[in-house]
Formats: structure tokens, C-alpha cells, sequence
DNA sequence: ACCTCCTATTGACAGTGGTCAATGCATCGA
DNA sequence: TCGATGCATTGACCACTGTCAATAGGAGGT
């Protein structure tokens, strides 16, 4: 009979507190690129666009008209959402198709959260 | 008899939230603003470091030498928070204590709250 | 192969932001 | 009143960022 192999679920796949404990500079660091992210308008409306996309899936030419931006400002703002995690691309055809990571997004949620 | 003047209490005293529905320009660019404090290694710092002061009050000079930066440069940064509602000073004599505004930092994190 | 359409990249520009030295402004104690 | 102390402001510098026009890359269609 095979040995049994347990994997011990990581429940704190959590990122730093901002309000537990004193950031180091690493930590504060890591979490300030994920707030850097978030703070522009028009990356703002692509996050809420996108969580509130009927499939959860947007194609970059239907952000353009709804944001009033060029195309590649845009391209721009998806290409820095991508690199913070909080989106992900998905190329079919001739569209690439862009959706929300909501466990990125949980995640700054979580470092804002109040300690008990 | 004077008419009854009833006022709605504003039970939602939160801000938009970027998961619920797509965010106009106006209601982004409030949201960013609040991020655009966030986003920043030593004003996250600053944050945690007040959060897990005893007394809930942490003098500028006691910020000085953990965050490794210039009294000007953490004047700058305190000033930033300030003007985004996330900390309040009190001067007391020769020294102003500086405070977190929890409920400020609550509004923030409800914007990124999934919703159900 | 060629053309068309969608997306990404480049380059340039103006605006913003983090940093510190120097200085100004209060407050307190002598 | 004077000097010392704590904090804020100014000015300057450099790095970064949002924006768009122009261009490149890639995938279909004819």
C-alpha cells in the first residue's frame, strides 16, 4: 500500500497586513507595487469593467470607446494591470481576451483588512 | 404645526465599489486617489507602524529613524496621508502626534470587497 | 503572397512624484 | 528676549508615468 501523502493546505497564501505588524521595507515594497497598480483611474474602470463583464471576459477593442483612451494607452494599462497579476490575457484569433484575477485583487483587499 | 423634515439617514457612507459595476471617470479618479496614497512604500509604513502603535499616536520624530528617511521627506509623506484622510495630526506643544483614520482605510478596502 | 484587422511596442513629450539641503515657523525653557 | 528644538515649507534635482502618433507584430481572409 502507497504512503499516504498529506499536503498541508497554505491558508495564509496571504500577502503582508498593513495593520498587523510594523512593514519591513520588503514587504511595504511588494505591497506598494500592488497599490501602484491600482491607483489610476482608468485602470480602476478596467478592473470594474471586467468583474462586470456577463463572461468575465473583455476584448481590449471594447475597453477603448467605453474608457475614451487611444488604443495604445490601453494596451498600456492592461500591459501593467498583467504585470501586477490582477489580469491575465488570452489570445483567440485576431482578439486577446483579458479577465479579472480575483484572488490578486483579494489579496490587497486583505492587507487593508482591520486586525480584530 | 411646522411640516415634519425628515432626513434619510445615508446608511452608505462607503464609497463606489470596483467590483459591482463599472466605475465613471469620477467615481475612478476618487477611488485612485485614495490608492495613489497607499501606493508608496514608506506611506504604507507609516500606516503599519501607527497601526500597531500602543498609545494609537505616533510623534514625527519617532518616524524619522525607523523609516531610514529625511525629517522633510517624512513630513512630505504624513502630509500626503493627511490630505487623503488616512491619518490626522495633533499638535501638542513642540510635538504633533499623528493618528490612523481606520474608518478611511475601511472605505478603501470595502471598494475592492467582492461582491456576492 | 497580399491585404486587412487587432494588439503590442517604440519614441517623444509634458506632468507628476520622491528625495534632501536649506530655510522658515512655532513652541518651550532659560 | 534669546537660543534650542520639533515640524513644515521651499527649491532643486532626477526618476517615473500617462498620453498619443507612428510603427511593428501576428492572425485570418482572399
Amino acid at each position: 500500500m502507497a504512503k499516504r501523502v498529506v499536503t498541508i493546505e497554505p491558508t495564509d497564501r496571504c500577502c503582508p497586513s498593513v495593520l498587523a505588524s510594523p512593514l519591513d521595507a520588503s514587504q511595504a515594497a511588494e505591497l506598494a507595487s500592488g497599490f501602484t497598480a491600482l491607483a489610476d483611474p482608468v485602470r480602476l474602470r478596467v478592473l470594474s469593467i471586467l468583474a462586470a463583464a456577463p463572461e468575465g471576459e473583455v476584448c481590449v477593442c471594447d475597453f477603448v470607446e467605453p474608457l475614451g483612451k487611444s488604443q495604445p494607452t490601453v494596451s498600456h494599462h492592461l500591459k501593467i494591470l498583467s504585470e501586477a497579476g490582477l489580469v491575465g490575457g488570452d489570445r483567440r484569433g485576431k482578439w486577446v481576451w483579458y479577465s479579472l484575477n480575483r484572488e490578486r485583487l483579494a489579496d490587497l483587499q486583505a492587507a487593508l483588512q482591520p486586525v480584530e
